[in-house]
DNA sequence: ACTGGCTCCTGAGGGC
DNA sequence: TGCCCTCAGGAGCCAG
């Protein structure tokens, strides 16, 4: 389930491995993800050279002469570099063979991911333009939260999660960083404040960075990337966790749906 | 303008 | 052992 923390993750471990390789060939042997992988790919990529990989949101750019590769794992997305006649695996869906004889593949088995071609600015992609600011940018903070939620009666745990608002924080991530916040992620966002707001900010900030720092451990080899998972799931404090004790309270950690997701927290210590 | 609900998909895990 | 059911989740989309 990669949240930003895996995405990025990703993104450290492939760049190196990719960058300034040239395209030899484009094989797509399942087109169908979320949106039909652009067969101009086929024609457009070979002879270009990837010149960098960056990242959105949850979204890997591959950046070329020509373009850009946006990349989105989805749920079960995984990027592998391998020999070009490494044997496929089942749910490959893409292969980006370079001159050099290695090639990164594309897998997903729930194909909730997507692959998409954007020739200009790929910050004015469609699927990015409409984006909520990073994490770890200035433009995330309690002014910017308070501001966005005045008047909003959604509950404070999916509007963390809405990628109009920030992006990157998923299900897990959002009842980690309520629980450490100290706030219950039922409580409408309209009624935070900016105090609260600050504290939000800070946890947000914090589980993802151990997070990351988590995963930086975990996803070293990419030649052999199929994810280790719950790679976090021992530092978590609440997700996952229905029944067991608080570790701060020791109150039982309670389980609800909320916006058609599951939410953990403990009602001792998130008000 | 918001809000909540539905949808895509496959594999894991529980119950019997 | 095996079958069936439920659940998991990012995010676009739509109806009210």
């Amino acid at each position: 389930m990669p949240e930003l923390p895996e995405v990025e993750t990703t993104r450290r471990g492939i760049e190196p491995l990719v960058v300034n390789k040239e395209v030899a060939r484009v094989v797509i042997h399942n087109a169908a993800l979320r949106w039909p992988v652009p067969g101009e790919l086929i024609r457009l990529l070979p002879g270009q050279q990837v010149r960098s990989v960056g990242r959105r949101s949850k979204y890997l750019l591959f950046s070329f002469a020509q373009g850009t590769l946006i990349v989105h794992l989805g749920m079960t997305g995984h990027l592998r570099l391998t020999p070009c006649d490494a044997e496929r695996r089942k749910h490959d869906h893409v292969e980006i063979v370079f001159t050099d004889g290695t090639a990164m593949r594309y897998n997903d088995s729930r194909r909730f991911g997507s692959m998409l071609w954007s020739a200009a600015d790929p910050l004015q992609h469609q699927r990015l333009v409409g984006l909520g600011p990073e994490p770890f940018s200035p433009g995330f903070n309690a002014t910017y939260l308070h501001r966005l939620s005045r008047g909003r009666k959604v509950a404070v745990k999916p509007f963390l999660m809405d990628a109009r608002v920030v992006v990157g924080v998923g299900n897990i991530y959002a009842s980690e960083a309520l629980f450490r916040a100290g706030i219950a992620p039922t409580c409408p966002a309209g009624k935070v404040g900016k105090a609260v707001f600050e504290r939000l900010v800070k946890s947000v900030r914090e589980i993802l960075t151990a997070a990351i720092a988590a995963g930086g451990t975990t996803f070293r080899d990419f030649s052999d990337s199929q994810g280790r998972p719950g790679y976090f799931r021992q530092e978590l404090c609440v997700y996952g966790r229905n029944g067991d004790l608080c570790t701060v309270c020791s109150t039982p950690i309670k389980q609800i749906r909320l916006g058609q997701r599951s939410t953990f927290f403990c009602p001792g210590c998130q008000k």
